[in-house]
DNA sequence: ATATTTGCCTAACGACCGTTAGTTAGGATG
DNA sequence: CATCCTAACTAACGGTCGTTAGGCAAATAT
């Protein structure tokens, strides 16, 4: 079937973009150079791809929508503050992992989005800091959490999450589930003997 | 004196600069564009500048100096690791609130920077990186912090420092040196009860 | 076997890029 | 007053950008 051959190349397409993207930024990647890497003429890549902001698009909202997918599926739990806090951090480490260059494209070049598409992604990014604040509030309830400031709580384990690209490689010896594990231990505990 | 109107333009272009680059990344802010932003030409800022890379390298490494000229005065000190911590963490966070634009292209854009800029300024991240390391190995040493991964601890830090830039402004609540103070505190006993 | 679709090609579009050359008005300096 | 210097200007350079149009050969469908 033809379709099997024109999806695989429009995924080698959003494959190399994503790649590129991370390595030199959305806006110092030009089409000629994803399809240099491809081995084919800038032009051809328009048999598949409707533009290059498209491809941003995709990489945004895919891992945005994963995020949000994961979080309205811990939510359903009803688990305890401090153990959904545990299981949304090991979840949100492994999205970032599974995704390095898809997760540093949606960190960084967002704001390369026009709108609406701009805005739609801001509103989903908003909500799923909501999710975690949520739960740093409900740690705070139940007595488990000490936050003095929320926001820049929420922050501080955001960043340290997001930040793994700077220094995770998929075959070092530090594995995604050992990674969310000391972290969680960090936050939680701090590193004072 | 003529010199001194000279500086203050090319005070501006830099200025001005620093403040496009981080709102909308280097390679996608033009010569043209900052000019617009001064009311002048593109061609008129080669009156005062060499090029569109020498402002990202003047903006690169006068931080990078200011971060290692700080961690060079901190080191003489002698202090014990848990206060060298804290001195450290909170001179880093003066540094990043006091230079909000140049700390986004800072920890961004340098990738743009050509050889043999790219390779001096790894060097010097390096160089700073180590001195928050070896504050940690001593930590470890006088059996006063607990650490598993130095790497992870490490980048854990940093990416809660770094992204200081996502939330504070400076017209806020928070202030520097607080927010110095309680992320500390997050490091060192954690946000358990 | 014929007709259609696919995936690429070449050529080109107008726009914008960083930068250089040469000029000019006006203020500072002698 | 004559000279120099500055900071801007206009014009233009070669190059690259994202994208479109139209064609062509091979694969697929009828």
């Amino acid at each position: 079937m033809a379709t099997a051959i024109i999806k695989n190349r429009k995924q080698q397409i959003h494959l190399t973009a994503k790649n590129l993207f991370r390595e030199r930024g959305y806006a110092a990647t030009s089409m000629r150079h994803i399809a240099a890497e491809l081995g084919i003429e800038a032009a051809s890549l328009y048999s598949h791809i409707k533009s290059k902001e498209e491809i941003l698009q995709l990489i945004c909202f895919e891992l945005a929508e994963q995020f949000l997918k994961s979080s309205d599926e811990l939510q359903k739990k009803k688990l305890p503050a401090k153990e959904l806090f545990k299981q949304a951090v090991t979840e949100h480490i492994r999205i970032i992992t599974q995704n390095m260059d898809s997760s540093v494209v949606f960190l960084h070049e967002w704001r390369h989005l026009s709108e609406p598409f701009l805005s739609d992604f801001k509103l989903m990014r908003k909500r799923y800091e909501n999710f975690y604040k949520n739960i740093l509030k409900a740690g705070a309830e139940e007595k488990k959490f000490q936050i003095r400031d929320e926001k820049l709580t929420l922050f501080v384990i955001f960043s340290a999450m997001n930040g793994i690209y700077e220094w995770f490689t998929p075959k070092g010896k530090l594995q995604p589930e050992e990674i969310a594990e000391q972290m969680v231990e960090v936050f939680l505990n701090g590193i004072l003997k």
